[in-house]
DNA sequence: GCCGTTTTCGGCCCGACTGTTTTCAGTCG
């Protein structure tokens, strides 16, 4: 699957490249559809070539077809290297730093010697930055300061971190006088797993208040734009978050416009036009074919008061922000989708045992009181050293006194269980008669995470195939941000998957997220059970839950398809039924 | 560069804010 990673690399490096040449915008943004396509595509490039399928893809043509055809033969694509030789490499990562557009970088490269961060940094400590035409004090002062934030920051935000800062803010301007209304929307809402800025949509009586109580704060470290409908600022937390006010009729409007994905609106505008209409975030406007905003014409809205009434006017179904990516088809009847509320148990939570903070009193207590009614206890196997893995005799204790602690909270169904790991080979950590004594068995991998495909392929389909074994955890251990984890072949661990009727995990830990939405989307198309589990290690872990929701329903996942919404006594079924079968296998 | 109930050419989504402008280009989302 890399392939399709590294090819994605190069289709946004060839954007932007003919970006800061000045080619043609629509050429530019064909190329980074196409980097986005890879990005999100759930199969091999290189098998969708061998078939000859390319152009059957969306925003693939001729041109294109033949660029990754050379790409998967040679390694390169001859247009990229003419222009790496005629551009300095490191130009691309001018246009990371805010303010900095195509237009700008082509500028302090030609005409102040400009090639990569350093140099803008010395352009703008020699004044050579001031000599050029239209380069004010502010503009350098501002890519100054921009450039020492790129620096600092991460590339992105972690869904776990932006979700909190964003309740904090909500929370806190909401508390504002004349504030009617107060959301996050871009892709915070949708559920990314990591966002590249909060987004605030606002309805207020008193839009200079809010705007004042929004700049003032004690976190903002730069304003970045302060207007009567909008405002932008960098937070000392290392995050850009952006406020529009709007007025309530037109909120849906907003919401929708600055909740995306960008491809989304692209598709919306596009129908909202083939239907003599335009579409904008101040609502859903017939076209009468008059150049100047609708709006500002006084002219009256088709839609705009609801999300659901411009779907609506555009005959389109109301699609969920978890569907509103590029792959998905705002046409398409969305399925029901999970929600927190239909998932009644944990499935992998760990104690003291090994590596967790809680008794399991404690974790039973916590449990309940986030409405779950079932939980597993699943410390670490003999293998995880670094977490205190539990040996078999630890492990035997362990179950009897998960059993013990069973009889004492008669409401929650409370299940021995182990997190096994999965051995480089394939095999498990513990022998088969011992395992056969846990009511729940997680296996997951945390060890050799960087072996090759084929091997950990074979690796993961020997633990799936594995009669004793019920979830598959963290499938490929990655951490977002951090290493990449396994990269097994999703199709056919999927596949095997559904057959054996082992469960694939989503860790809701925000750090893992793992299976990612692309698998889980794969995973629910092969018809394979889903957990939605926290890896709880304290109590506030068990919080991580939404976590995983939003990426199960990025992945179309339905309470149907996911074990955690199985009641006690079907829990208890799947878990014995799933060995009964396995028996014969 | 892609695409087609305006299909082999001529389109391709829309508006706010900033800074350096004397009417608008560039950037962002």
């Amino acid at each position: 699957m890399s392939v399709n990673r590294s090819l994605a690399a190069c289709f946004e490096q060839i954007a932007s490249l003919m970006e800061i040449k000045g080619e043609n915008a629509f050429k530019v943004s064909a190329n980074r559809k196409v980097a986005r396509l890879l990005e999100d595509l759930d199969r091999d490039i290189s098998d969708i070539a061998a078939a000859g399928k390319l152009t059957d893809l969306d925003g693939i043509g001729k041109g294109t077809a033949k660029r990754i055809e050379q790409y998967l033969q040679q390694g390169t694509i001859d247009d990229l290297e003419a222009m790496r030789a005629e551009l300095p490499q490191g130009l691309t990562s001018l246009l990371d730093i805010s303010g900095m557009g195509p237009k700008t970088v082509g500028r302090v490269w030609r005409e102040a010697g400009v090639i990569d961060r350093a140099t803008l940094k010395e352009a703008i400590d020699s004044g050579a930055l001031a000599a050029l035409p239209r380069m004010g004090a502010k503009t350098i002062q501002n890519i100054a300061d921009s450039l020492d934030f790129a620096q600092r920051a991460a590339d992105r935000t972690p869904l776990g971190k932006a979700m909190v800062l964003a309740e904090m803010l909500v929370d806190q301007l909401s508390a504002c006088s004349g504030v009617r209304k107060l959301d996050w929307a871009g892709s915070l809402r949708r559920g990314c797993e990591t966002i590249g800025d909060i987004d605030l949509i606002a309805v207020t009586d008193d839009p200079k208040g809010l705007v004042e109580a929004f700049t003032n704060r004690e976190d903002v470290e730069k304003v970045l734009a302060a207007g009567e409908t909008k405002a932008s600022v960098r937070l000392a937390q290392g995050v850009q978050v952006d406020l529009r006010i709007v007025d309530a009729a037109v909120h849906g409007a907003t919401l929708m416009y600055f909740t995306g994905s960008k491809e989304h609106n692209v598709k919306l505008r596009e129908r909202a036009r083939s239907m003599q209409m335009r579409l904008n975030e101040y609502g859903l406007f017939p076209d009468d074919g008059d150049e100047t905003p609708p709006q500002q014409r006084g002219v009256e809205p088709v839609a705009a008061a609801t999300e659901a009434d411009i779907y609506a006017a555009l005959d389109l179904p109301m699609q969920p922000p978890q569907l509103r990516e590029s792959l998905d088809d705002p046409t398409c009847d969305p399925p029901d989708l999970i929600e927190s509320s239909d998932i009644l148990s944990d499935l992998h939570a760990h104690t003291v045992a090994s590596d967790g903070h809680l008794q399991i009193d404690e974790l039973i207590d916590a449990a309940r009181a986030r409405g779950l009614k079932a939980i597993a206890i699943t410390d670490h196997s003999v293998s995880s050293v670094q977490a205190n893995g539990l040996s078999i005799d630890r492990l035997l204790d362990q179950i009897k006194a998960v059993h013990e602690a069973r009889d004492r909270h008669e409401d929650m169904l409370v299940l021995a269980g182990s997190e096994v790991d999965i051995r480089t080979d394939g095999t498990l950590d513990y022998p088969d008669d011992v395992l056969a004594q846990l009511d729940i068995v997680v296996a997951s991998p945390h060890v050799a995470l960087k072996q090759d495909a084929t091997a950990a392929t074979e690796r993961l389909l020997a633990a799936i195939e594995h009669p004793l074994v019920h979830i598959i955890g963290h499938p490929t251990g990655r951490m977002i941000g951090r290493r990449p984890g396994l990269e097994p072949d999703m199709l056919a661990l999927t596949k095997a998957a559904a057959a054996t009727g082992t469960a694939l995990e989503i860790n809701a830990n925000p750090r893992r997220l793992d299976l990612r939405d692309a698998h889980v989307r794969t995973a629910v198309a092969a018809g394979c059970l889903i957990a939605i589990n926290t890896d709880a290690h304290v109590a506030e872990h068990l919080d991580f839950r939404r976590y995983g929701v939003l990426t199960a329903r990025r992945g179309r996942l339905t309470s149907s398809q996911c074990v955690n919404c199985l009641d006690h006594a079907a829990l208890q079924s799947w878990l014995a039924d799933k060995r009964s079968l396995g028996q014969g296998h």
